[in-house]
DNA sequence: AACGCATTTTCACAGGTTCTGTACACTCCA
DNA sequence: TGGAGTGTACAGAACCTGTGAAAATGCGTT
Protein backbone atom coordinates (compact mmCIF):
# COMPACT_ATOMS: atom_id res chain seq x y z
CA UNK A 1 0.00 0.00 0.00
CA UNK A 2 2.49 2.87 1.34
CA UNK A 3 -0.05 5.58 -0.10
CA UNK A 4 0.60 9.31 0.97
CA UNK A 5 -2.19 11.63 0.99
CA UNK A 6 -1.76 15.50 1.28
CA UNK A 7 -4.42 17.16 3.25
CA UNK A 8 -5.21 21.51 2.62
CA UNK A 9 -7.33 22.15 5.74
CA UNK A 10 -6.97 25.48 8.03
CA UNK A 11 -9.12 24.13 11.20
CA UNK A 12 -6.37 22.12 12.98
CA UNK A 13 -9.57 20.18 14.61
CA UNK A 14 -10.49 19.01 11.43
CA UNK A 15 -7.03 18.29 9.81
CA UNK A 16 -5.69 16.34 13.36
CA UNK A 17 -9.22 14.52 12.87
CA UNK A 18 -8.63 13.25 9.09
CA UNK A 19 -4.51 12.69 9.38
CA UNK A 20 -5.47 10.23 12.57
CA UNK A 21 -7.91 8.27 10.61
CA UNK A 22 -5.97 8.43 7.58
CA UNK A 23 -3.07 6.87 9.08
CA UNK A 24 -5.48 4.61 11.41
CA UNK A 25 -6.26 3.37 7.87
CA UNK A 26 -2.78 2.43 6.73
CA UNK A 27 -2.27 5.83 4.52
CA UNK A 28 0.70 8.43 4.82
CA UNK A 29 -1.23 11.75 5.94
CA UNK A 30 0.79 15.06 5.10
CA UNK A 31 -1.61 17.98 6.65
CA UNK A 32 -1.32 21.76 5.18
CA UNK A 33 -2.70 24.59 6.46
CA UNK A 34 -1.07 26.45 3.29
CA UNK A 35 -1.88 26.52 -0.18
CA UNK A 36 1.43 27.25 -1.76
CA UNK A 37 3.08 24.53 -0.07
CA UNK A 38 0.85 21.94 -0.80
CA UNK A 39 1.73 22.21 -4.64
CA UNK A 40 5.21 22.92 -3.76
CA UNK A 41 5.43 19.21 -2.19
CA UNK A 42 3.48 17.88 -4.67
CA UNK A 43 5.62 18.43 -7.34
CA UNK A 44 8.98 16.91 -5.42
CA UNK A 45 6.72 13.99 -4.15
CA UNK A 46 3.24 13.63 -5.80
CA UNK A 47 0.86 12.10 -3.45
CA UNK A 48 -1.92 9.49 -4.25
CA UNK A 49 -4.50 11.80 -3.78
CA UNK A 50 -5.69 15.12 -2.52
CA UNK A 51 -8.12 16.27 -0.42
CA UNK A 52 -8.62 19.99 -0.52
CA UNK A 53 -10.56 22.17 1.72
CA UNK A 54 -13.03 24.61 -0.19
CA UNK A 55 -11.91 26.92 1.91
CA UNK A 56 -9.22 27.93 2.99
CA UNK A 57 -7.46 31.61 3.55
CA UNK A 58 -5.01 32.39 1.27
CA UNK A 59 -5.82 31.31 -1.85
CA UNK A 60 -9.12 28.36 -1.85
CA UNK A 61 -9.21 24.72 -2.31
CA UNK A 62 -10.53 25.68 -5.90
CA UNK A 63 -7.78 27.48 -6.76
CA UNK A 64 -5.34 24.69 -5.99
CA UNK A 65 -7.59 22.24 -7.56
CA UNK A 66 -7.20 24.54 -11.06
CA UNK A 67 -3.62 24.93 -10.71
CA UNK A 68 -3.23 21.04 -10.38
CA UNK A 69 -5.20 20.01 -13.06
CA UNK A 70 -2.97 22.62 -15.15
CA UNK A 71 -0.24 21.05 -14.02
CA UNK A 72 1.66 18.46 -15.48
CA UNK A 73 2.50 15.78 -13.18
CA UNK A 74 -0.03 16.17 -10.83
CA UNK A 75 -3.11 16.50 -13.12
CA UNK A 76 -3.78 12.98 -12.81
CA UNK A 77 -3.85 12.70 -9.02
CA UNK A 78 -7.54 12.39 -8.08
CA UNK A 79 -8.88 15.56 -5.70
CA UNK A 80 -11.16 14.83 -3.14
CA UNK A 81 -13.13 17.74 -2.18
CA UNK A 82 -14.02 19.07 1.86
CA UNK A 83 -16.72 21.31 1.32
CA UNK A 84 -19.15 22.61 4.16
CA UNK A 85 -22.64 21.78 3.85
CA UNK A 86 -24.22 25.10 2.95
CA UNK A 87 -21.63 25.97 0.04
CA UNK A 88 -24.03 24.16 -2.78
CA UNK A 89 -22.38 26.78 -4.97
CA UNK A 90 -18.61 25.74 -4.32
CA UNK A 91 -19.21 22.31 -4.19
CA UNK A 92 -20.61 22.23 -8.12
CA UNK A 93 -17.75 24.68 -9.23
CA UNK A 94 -15.17 21.77 -7.82
CA UNK A 95 -16.87 19.20 -9.44
CA UNK A 96 -16.91 21.11 -12.38
CA UNK A 97 -13.13 21.73 -12.27
CA UNK A 98 -12.17 18.31 -12.00
CA UNK A 99 -12.38 17.01 -8.53
CA UNK A 100 -13.63 13.30 -8.30
CA UNK A 101 -15.54 13.25 -5.16
CA UNK A 102 -16.06 15.89 -2.64
CA UNK A 103 -17.38 15.17 1.09
CA UNK A 104 -19.52 17.68 3.31
CA UNK A 105 -18.55 18.70 6.83
CA UNK A 106 -19.17 17.60 8.88
CA UNK A 107 -18.34 14.03 7.86
CA UNK A 108 -18.24 10.15 9.59
CA UNK A 109 -14.58 9.20 9.47
CA UNK A 110 -16.11 5.88 8.00
CA UNK A 111 -17.06 8.16 5.44
CA UNK A 112 -14.32 9.45 4.64
CA UNK A 113 -12.29 6.53 4.16
CA UNK A 114 -14.51 4.82 2.09
CA UNK A 115 -14.73 7.52 -0.22
CA UNK A 116 -11.02 7.68 -0.34
CA UNK A 117 -10.48 4.20 -1.22
CA UNK A 118 -13.33 4.01 -3.70
CA UNK A 119 -11.34 6.53 -5.14
CA UNK A 120 -7.93 5.40 -5.07
CA UNK A 121 -9.38 1.95 -6.22
CA UNK A 122 -10.97 3.74 -9.68
CA UNK A 123 -7.79 5.49 -10.28
CA UNK A 124 -5.53 2.16 -9.66
CA UNK A 125 -3.89 1.34 -12.99
CA UNK A 126 -5.19 -1.83 -13.80
CA UNK A 127 -2.81 -3.17 -13.49
CA UNK A 128 -0.06 -5.89 -14.48
CA UNK A 129 -1.57 -8.78 -16.12
CA UNK A 130 -2.78 -10.84 -12.72
CA UNK A 131 -1.01 -14.53 -13.23
CA UNK A 132 2.39 -14.54 -14.22
CA UNK A 133 4.42 -18.01 -14.27
CA UNK A 134 7.74 -19.57 -14.34
CA UNK A 135 8.94 -22.72 -15.38
CA UNK A 136 7.12 -24.69 -12.34
CA UNK A 137 5.55 -22.01 -10.48
CA UNK A 138 2.32 -20.17 -11.45
CA UNK A 139 0.72 -17.23 -9.55
CA UNK A 140 -2.34 -16.15 -9.89
CA UNK A 141 -2.89 -12.44 -8.05
CA UNK A 142 -6.15 -11.92 -8.59
CA UNK A 143 -7.51 -15.46 -7.10
CA UNK A 144 -4.47 -15.44 -4.89
CA UNK A 145 -3.56 -18.67 -5.32
CA UNK A 146 0.09 -20.25 -5.95
CA UNK A 147 0.37 -23.30 -8.19
CA UNK A 148 3.69 -25.22 -7.70
CA UNK A 149 4.41 -28.08 -10.26
CA UNK A 150 0.97 -28.92 -10.92
CA UNK A 151 -0.32 -28.42 -7.10
CA UNK A 152 -1.69 -25.91 -5.63
CA UNK A 153 -0.08 -24.62 -2.51
CA UNK A 154 -1.19 -22.37 -0.03
CA UNK A 155 0.05 -19.83 1.15
CA UNK A 156 -1.20 -16.62 4.00
CA UNK A 157 -1.76 -13.59 2.51
CA UNK A 158 1.29 -12.16 3.33
CA UNK A 159 3.37 -14.69 1.99
CA UNK A 160 1.84 -14.40 -1.15
CA UNK A 161 2.23 -10.85 -1.23
CA UNK A 162 5.99 -10.89 -0.62
CA UNK A 163 6.30 -13.78 -3.19
CA UNK A 164 3.98 -11.61 -5.57
CA UNK A 165 5.96 -8.71 -5.37
CA UNK A 166 9.44 -10.65 -5.77
CA UNK A 167 8.40 -12.43 -8.51
CA UNK A 168 6.85 -9.40 -10.10
CA UNK A 169 10.19 -8.05 -10.51
CA UNK A 170 12.78 -11.11 -11.31
CA UNK A 171 16.26 -10.20 -11.17
CA UNK A 172 16.34 -7.46 -9.29
CA UNK A 173 17.27 -6.95 -5.54
CA UNK A 174 15.07 -5.86 -2.97
CA UNK A 175 16.76 -4.94 1.12
CA UNK A 176 14.68 -6.23 3.92
CA UNK A 177 13.41 -2.43 4.37
CA UNK A 178 12.53 -2.07 1.30
CA UNK A 179 10.70 -5.19 1.39
CA UNK A 180 8.92 -4.34 4.39
CA UNK A 181 8.11 -0.87 2.93
CA UNK A 182 7.04 -2.51 -0.67
CA UNK A 183 4.86 -5.84 1.01
CA UNK A 184 3.90 -4.82 4.57
CA UNK A 185 3.22 -1.46 3.76
CA UNK A 186 1.91 0.85 6.76
CA UNK A 187 4.06 2.24 8.40
CA UNK A 188 4.22 -0.54 10.50
CA UNK A 189 7.37 -1.20 12.99
CA UNK A 190 8.28 -4.69 11.97
CA UNK A 191 12.13 -6.28 12.16
CA UNK A 192 13.60 -6.93 8.82
CA UNK A 193 14.60 -10.15 10.22
CA UNK A 194 10.76 -11.12 9.76
CA UNK A 195 11.53 -10.73 6.32
CA UNK A 196 14.05 -14.09 6.66
CA UNK A 197 10.70 -15.79 7.97
CA UNK A 198 9.17 -15.08 5.50
CA UNK A 199 11.25 -16.55 2.52
CA UNK A 200 11.85 -19.39 4.47
CA UNK A 201 8.28 -20.23 4.41
CA UNK A 202 7.74 -19.25 0.98
CA UNK A 203 11.29 -20.99 0.04
CA UNK A 204 9.48 -24.67 1.92
CA UNK A 205 6.40 -23.70 -0.55
CA UNK A 206 8.04 -23.35 -3.82
CA UNK A 207 11.58 -24.94 -3.91
CA UNK A 208 12.11 -28.33 -4.64
CA UNK A 209 15.28 -28.34 -2.43
CA UNK A 210 14.83 -25.43 -0.01
CA UNK A 211 18.25 -25.52 0.57
CA UNK A 212 19.27 -24.99 -2.61
CA UNK A 213 16.95 -22.41 -3.43
CA UNK A 214 16.55 -22.01 -7.61
CA UNK A 215 14.35 -19.31 -7.05
CA UNK A 216 14.02 -17.34 -4.17
CA UNK A 217 18.00 -16.16 -4.18
CA UNK A 218 19.93 -14.58 -0.75
CA UNK A 219 22.24 -11.84 -2.03
CA UNK A 220 24.74 -11.86 0.62
CA UNK A 221 24.95 -8.52 2.47
CA UNK A 222 22.46 -6.70 0.14
CA UNK A 223 18.87 -8.84 0.74
CA UNK A 224 16.85 -11.27 -1.99
CA UNK A 225 16.10 -11.58 -5.31
CA UNK A 226 13.45 -13.44 -7.26
CA UNK A 227 15.53 -15.40 -10.28
CA UNK A 228 14.59 -16.72 -13.10
CA UNK A 229 15.85 -20.25 -13.28
CA UNK A 230 17.96 -21.18 -15.86
CA UNK A 231 17.26 -24.69 -17.20
CA UNK A 232 19.24 -26.93 -15.40
CA UNK A 233 22.21 -28.25 -17.38
CA UNK B 1 -16.93 -3.53 -19.19
CA UNK B 2 -15.48 -1.67 -22.32
CA UNK B 3 -18.92 0.16 -22.90
CA UNK B 4 -18.68 3.27 -24.57
CA UNK B 5 -21.06 6.00 -24.27
CA UNK B 6 -21.60 9.10 -26.51
CA UNK B 7 -21.96 12.40 -25.30
CA UNK B 8 -23.36 15.35 -26.90
CA UNK B 9 -22.27 18.34 -24.89
CA UNK B 10 -21.12 22.05 -26.76
CA UNK B 11 -19.73 23.31 -22.76
CA UNK B 12 -16.40 21.74 -22.80
CA UNK B 13 -16.04 22.30 -19.65
CA UNK B 14 -18.33 20.21 -18.60
CA UNK B 15 -18.09 17.37 -21.56
CA UNK B 16 -14.66 17.26 -20.05
CA UNK B 17 -15.56 16.59 -16.46
CA UNK B 18 -18.38 13.84 -18.09
CA UNK B 19 -15.74 12.16 -19.90
CA UNK B 20 -12.91 12.27 -16.97
CA UNK B 21 -15.76 10.37 -14.77
CA UNK B 22 -17.04 8.21 -17.51
CA UNK B 23 -13.62 7.15 -18.22
CA UNK B 24 -12.34 6.95 -14.55
CA UNK B 25 -15.68 4.48 -14.26
CA UNK B 26 -14.33 1.82 -16.65
CA UNK B 27 -16.63 3.61 -19.72
CA UNK B 28 -15.40 4.70 -23.09
CA UNK B 29 -16.36 8.10 -23.34
CA UNK B 30 -16.79 10.22 -26.83
CA UNK B 31 -17.46 13.69 -26.74
CA UNK B 32 -19.42 15.57 -29.68
CA UNK B 33 -20.50 19.49 -29.50
CA UNK B 34 -21.80 18.64 -32.73
CA UNK B 35 -25.49 17.07 -33.51
CA UNK B 36 -25.15 15.68 -36.75
CA UNK B 37 -21.39 13.93 -36.14
CA UNK B 38 -22.91 12.03 -33.13
CA UNK B 39 -25.49 10.00 -35.53
CA UNK B 40 -23.08 9.81 -38.39
CA UNK B 41 -20.32 7.99 -35.89
CA UNK B 42 -23.08 6.07 -33.80
CA UNK B 43 -24.21 4.60 -37.22
CA UNK B 44 -20.62 3.21 -37.77
CA UNK B 45 -20.28 1.67 -34.49
CA UNK B 46 -23.57 2.15 -31.94
CA UNK B 47 -22.66 2.95 -28.20
CA UNK B 48 -23.77 1.70 -25.57
CA UNK B 49 -25.73 5.00 -24.20
CA UNK B 50 -26.27 8.56 -25.55
CA UNK B 51 -25.84 11.24 -23.12
CA UNK B 52 -27.41 14.17 -24.45
CA UNK B 53 -27.60 17.83 -23.58
CA UNK B 54 -30.63 19.34 -24.19
CA UNK B 55 -29.53 22.60 -25.43
CA UNK B 56 -26.96 22.54 -28.69
CA UNK B 57 -26.17 24.98 -31.14
CA UNK B 58 -26.71 23.86 -34.19
CA UNK B 59 -30.35 21.45 -33.71
CA UNK B 60 -30.74 20.79 -30.27
CA UNK B 61 -30.79 17.25 -28.28
CA UNK B 62 -34.35 16.89 -28.54
CA UNK B 63 -33.89 16.60 -32.26
CA UNK B 64 -30.94 14.00 -31.63
CA UNK B 65 -33.58 12.14 -29.37
CA UNK B 66 -36.26 12.18 -32.12
CA UNK B 67 -34.06 10.97 -34.87
CA UNK B 68 -32.46 8.29 -33.16
CA UNK B 69 -35.58 6.94 -31.61
CA UNK B 70 -36.65 6.62 -35.40
CA UNK B 71 -33.37 5.20 -36.51
CA UNK B 72 -33.33 1.29 -37.16
CA UNK B 73 -30.57 0.28 -35.76
CA UNK B 74 -30.11 3.07 -32.81
CA UNK B 75 -33.93 3.05 -31.81
CA UNK B 76 -32.57 0.34 -28.85
CA UNK B 77 -30.04 2.44 -27.43
CA UNK B 78 -30.68 3.95 -23.88
CA UNK B 79 -30.82 7.89 -24.08
CA UNK B 80 -30.16 10.24 -20.89
CA UNK B 81 -30.77 13.70 -20.83
CA UNK B 82 -29.05 16.04 -19.61
CA UNK B 83 -30.68 19.43 -18.50
CA UNK B 84 -30.51 22.69 -17.11
CA UNK B 85 -31.99 23.34 -13.90
CA UNK B 86 -35.17 25.40 -14.29
CA UNK B 87 -36.59 23.76 -17.57
CA UNK B 88 -39.52 21.39 -16.57
CA UNK B 89 -41.10 21.12 -19.73
CA UNK B 90 -37.66 20.12 -21.71
CA UNK B 91 -37.63 17.52 -19.74
CA UNK B 92 -41.04 16.33 -19.58
CA UNK B 93 -40.79 16.66 -24.04
CA UNK B 94 -37.01 14.62 -23.29
CA UNK B 95 -39.20 11.64 -21.45
CA UNK B 96 -41.81 11.83 -23.90
CA UNK B 97 -39.45 11.11 -27.48
CA UNK B 98 -38.29 8.36 -25.64
CA UNK B 99 -35.19 9.42 -23.51
CA UNK B 100 -34.38 6.84 -20.58
CA UNK B 101 -33.15 9.21 -17.81
CA UNK B 102 -32.44 13.08 -17.09
CA UNK B 103 -30.29 14.46 -15.27
CA UNK B 104 -30.55 18.28 -14.38
CA UNK B 105 -27.46 20.55 -14.21
CA UNK B 106 -25.44 20.91 -12.04
CA UNK B 107 -25.15 17.26 -11.37
CA UNK B 108 -22.47 15.34 -8.96
CA UNK B 109 -20.53 12.93 -10.83
CA UNK B 110 -21.71 10.47 -8.46
CA UNK B 111 -25.03 11.00 -9.70
CA UNK B 112 -24.42 11.13 -13.29
CA UNK B 113 -22.25 7.61 -12.82
CA UNK B 114 -25.22 6.42 -10.55
CA UNK B 115 -27.80 7.14 -13.46
CA UNK B 116 -25.74 5.86 -16.62
CA UNK B 117 -24.97 2.80 -14.61
CA UNK B 118 -28.92 2.80 -14.00
CA UNK B 119 -30.02 3.01 -17.53
CA UNK B 120 -27.64 0.22 -18.46
CA UNK B 121 -28.42 -2.09 -15.85
CA UNK B 122 -32.13 -1.97 -17.08
CA UNK B 123 -30.83 -2.15 -20.43
CA UNK B 124 -28.48 -4.84 -20.28
CA UNK B 125 -28.97 -7.46 -22.93
CA UNK B 126 -28.21 -10.61 -22.36
CA UNK B 127 -24.69 -10.08 -23.17
CA UNK B 128 -24.17 -10.58 -19.90
CA UNK B 129 -25.96 -13.84 -19.28
CA UNK B 130 -28.66 -13.28 -16.64
CA UNK B 131 -28.47 -16.74 -15.67
CA UNK B 132 -25.73 -18.27 -14.51
CA UNK B 133 -25.32 -21.87 -13.14
CA UNK B 134 -22.62 -24.20 -11.03
CA UNK B 135 -23.35 -27.87 -10.48
CA UNK B 136 -25.80 -27.55 -7.47
CA UNK B 137 -26.82 -23.76 -7.58
CA UNK B 138 -28.22 -21.42 -10.53
CA UNK B 139 -28.48 -17.52 -10.24
CA UNK B 140 -30.84 -15.82 -12.58
CA UNK B 141 -30.60 -12.42 -12.10
CA UNK B 142 -32.95 -11.66 -14.26
CA UNK B 143 -35.80 -13.41 -11.89
CA UNK B 144 -33.52 -12.60 -9.11
CA UNK B 145 -34.04 -16.37 -8.37
CA UNK B 146 -31.59 -18.58 -6.75
CA UNK B 147 -32.14 -22.27 -7.16
CA UNK B 148 -30.05 -24.22 -5.21
CA UNK B 149 -30.08 -28.14 -5.57
CA UNK B 150 -32.96 -28.14 -7.47
CA UNK B 151 -34.94 -25.78 -4.73
CA UNK B 152 -35.89 -22.44 -4.61
CA UNK B 153 -33.88 -20.21 -2.21
CA UNK B 154 -35.42 -17.10 -1.28
CA UNK B 155 -33.36 -14.54 -0.88
CA UNK B 156 -32.70 -10.98 0.21
CA UNK B 157 -32.03 -8.36 -1.91
CA UNK B 158 -28.65 -7.30 -0.57
CA UNK B 159 -27.98 -11.27 0.20
CA UNK B 160 -28.65 -11.80 -3.57
CA UNK B 161 -26.41 -9.50 -5.61
CA UNK B 162 -23.45 -10.05 -3.28
CA UNK B 163 -23.65 -13.85 -4.43
CA UNK B 164 -24.36 -12.61 -7.79
CA UNK B 165 -21.54 -10.38 -7.97
CA UNK B 166 -18.80 -12.87 -6.98
CA UNK B 167 -20.56 -15.32 -8.89
CA UNK B 168 -20.03 -13.79 -11.69
CA UNK B 169 -16.28 -13.16 -11.14
CA UNK B 170 -15.55 -16.51 -9.94
CA UNK B 171 -11.86 -17.47 -8.62
CA UNK B 172 -11.08 -13.70 -8.11
CA UNK B 173 -10.56 -12.68 -4.97
CA UNK B 174 -12.68 -9.70 -3.71
CA UNK B 175 -11.60 -7.39 -0.58
CA UNK B 176 -14.33 -6.49 2.10
CA UNK B 177 -14.09 -2.91 1.11
CA UNK B 178 -14.17 -3.94 -2.59
CA UNK B 179 -17.10 -5.73 -2.31
CA UNK B 180 -18.86 -2.94 -0.02
CA UNK B 181 -18.19 -0.69 -3.12
CA UNK B 182 -19.55 -3.00 -6.24
CA UNK B 183 -22.32 -4.48 -4.14
CA UNK B 184 -23.80 -1.89 -1.63
CA UNK B 185 -23.35 1.23 -3.70
CA UNK B 186 -22.02 4.66 -3.37
CA UNK B 187 -24.73 5.53 -0.71
CA UNK B 188 -24.15 3.35 2.18
CA UNK B 189 -20.95 3.43 4.76
CA UNK B 190 -20.99 0.69 6.33
CA UNK B 191 -18.73 -1.74 8.54
CA UNK B 192 -16.87 -4.16 6.37
CA UNK B 193 -17.63 -6.50 9.37
CA UNK B 194 -21.23 -6.73 7.53
CA UNK B 195 -19.87 -8.58 4.45
CA UNK B 196 -19.12 -11.34 6.87
CA UNK B 197 -22.62 -11.23 7.91
CA UNK B 198 -23.93 -11.33 4.40
CA UNK B 199 -21.26 -14.39 3.39
CA UNK B 200 -22.52 -16.37 6.55
CA UNK B 201 -26.35 -16.09 5.36
CA UNK B 202 -25.20 -16.51 1.45
CA UNK B 203 -23.55 -19.83 3.11
CA UNK B 204 -26.65 -20.86 5.03
CA UNK B 205 -28.67 -21.11 1.54
CA UNK B 206 -26.09 -21.99 -1.04
CA UNK B 207 -23.66 -24.55 0.81
CA UNK B 208 -24.83 -28.13 1.76
CA UNK B 209 -22.28 -28.10 4.58
CA UNK B 210 -21.98 -24.26 5.49
CA UNK B 211 -19.16 -25.07 7.74
CA UNK B 212 -16.87 -26.18 5.39
CA UNK B 213 -17.96 -24.18 2.10
CA UNK B 214 -17.73 -25.10 -1.38
CA UNK B 215 -18.09 -21.94 -3.77
CA UNK B 216 -17.47 -19.65 -1.26
CA UNK B 217 -14.31 -19.43 0.15
CA UNK B 218 -13.33 -17.14 2.71
CA UNK B 219 -9.18 -16.22 2.16
CA UNK B 220 -8.02 -15.46 5.18
CA UNK B 221 -6.89 -11.56 5.29
CA UNK B 222 -7.46 -10.73 1.68
CA UNK B 223 -11.26 -11.36 1.68
CA UNK B 224 -13.64 -14.01 0.13
CA UNK B 225 -13.75 -15.64 -3.69
CA UNK B 226 -16.61 -17.61 -5.49
CA UNK B 227 -15.00 -21.09 -6.36
CA UNK B 228 -16.09 -23.38 -9.03
CA UNK B 229 -16.27 -26.57 -7.45
CA UNK B 230 -13.69 -29.17 -8.48
CA UNK B 231 -15.78 -32.18 -8.51
CA UNK B 232 -15.23 -34.47 -5.58
CA UNK B 233 -12.89 -37.14 -5.46
C1' DA C 1 -49.31 8.53 12.74
C1' DA C 2 -48.62 4.19 14.58
C1' DC C 3 -47.78 -0.39 13.98
C1' DG C 4 -45.69 -4.78 12.76
C1' DC C 5 -42.69 -7.23 9.88
C1' DA C 6 -38.62 -8.04 7.21
C1' DT C 7 -34.27 -6.62 6.36
C1' DT C 8 -30.03 -4.50 7.34
C1' DT C 9 -26.38 -3.21 10.38
C1' DT C 10 -23.72 -3.25 14.45
C1' DC C 11 -21.51 -5.30 18.27
C1' DA C 12 -18.91 -8.34 21.29
C1' DC C 13 -16.93 -12.53 22.07
C1' DA C 14 -14.65 -17.00 21.15
C1' DG C 15 -11.63 -19.73 18.72
C1' DG C 16 -8.30 -20.25 15.50
C1' DT C 17 -4.59 -18.62 12.50
C1' DT C 18 -1.02 -15.76 11.45
C1' DC C 19 2.55 -12.72 12.62
C1' DT C 20 6.68 -11.39 14.85
C1' DG C 21 10.59 -10.90 18.13
C1' DT C 22 14.01 -13.53 20.21
C1' DA C 23 17.54 -16.74 20.87
C1' DC C 24 20.62 -19.57 18.98
C1' DA C 25 22.83 -22.29 15.19
C1' DC C 26 24.84 -21.89 11.09
C1' DT C 27 27.41 -20.04 6.83
C1' DC C 28 30.39 -17.23 4.45
C1' DC C 29 34.40 -14.51 3.85
C1' DA C 30 38.38 -11.95 5.28
C1' DT D 1 39.36 -17.90 13.75
C1' DG D 2 36.29 -14.00 14.24
C1' DG D 3 32.60 -11.34 12.91
C1' DA D 4 28.89 -10.11 10.18
C1' DG D 5 25.13 -11.90 7.96
C1' DT D 6 21.58 -15.49 7.48
C1' DG D 7 18.54 -19.68 8.68
C1' DT D 8 15.44 -21.91 12.06
C1' DA D 9 12.44 -23.04 16.04
C1' DC D 10 9.34 -21.40 19.14
C1' DA D 11 5.95 -19.08 21.89
C1' DG D 12 3.32 -15.14 22.98
C1' DA D 13 1.01 -11.29 20.78
C1' DA D 14 -1.78 -9.61 17.44
C1' DC D 15 -5.02 -10.25 14.22
C1' DC D 16 -8.87 -12.28 11.60
C1' DT D 17 -13.17 -14.57 11.02
C1' DG D 18 -17.58 -16.83 12.40
C1' DT D 19 -21.40 -16.44 15.19
C1' DG D 20 -25.41 -15.15 17.94
C1' DA D 21 -28.12 -11.61 19.28
C1' DA D 22 -29.67 -7.01 19.65
C1' DA D 23 -30.37 -2.53 17.70
C1' DA D 24 -31.58 0.24 13.85
C1' DT D 25 -33.72 0.97 9.68
C1' DG D 26 -37.05 0.72 6.07
C1' DC D 27 -41.62 -0.18 4.30
C1' DG D 28 -46.14 -1.09 3.60
C1' DT D 29 -50.56 -1.37 6.07
C1' DT D 30 -53.87 -0.10 9.15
Amino acid sequence: MNQTIFVLEDDADISRLVQHHLEAAGFGARVYANPSNVIADAERQPPSLFLLDIMVPGGDGLDVCRRLRNHAALSTVPIIFLTARASENDRVLGLELGADDYITKPFAPRELLARVKAVLRRFERPSTPSIISFEDIVIDAGAMQLKVRGELATTTATEFRLLDYLARHPGRVFSRDHLLDAVWGDARFVTPRSVDVYVRRIREKIEADPENPRYLKTVRGAGYRFEIPRPVQ
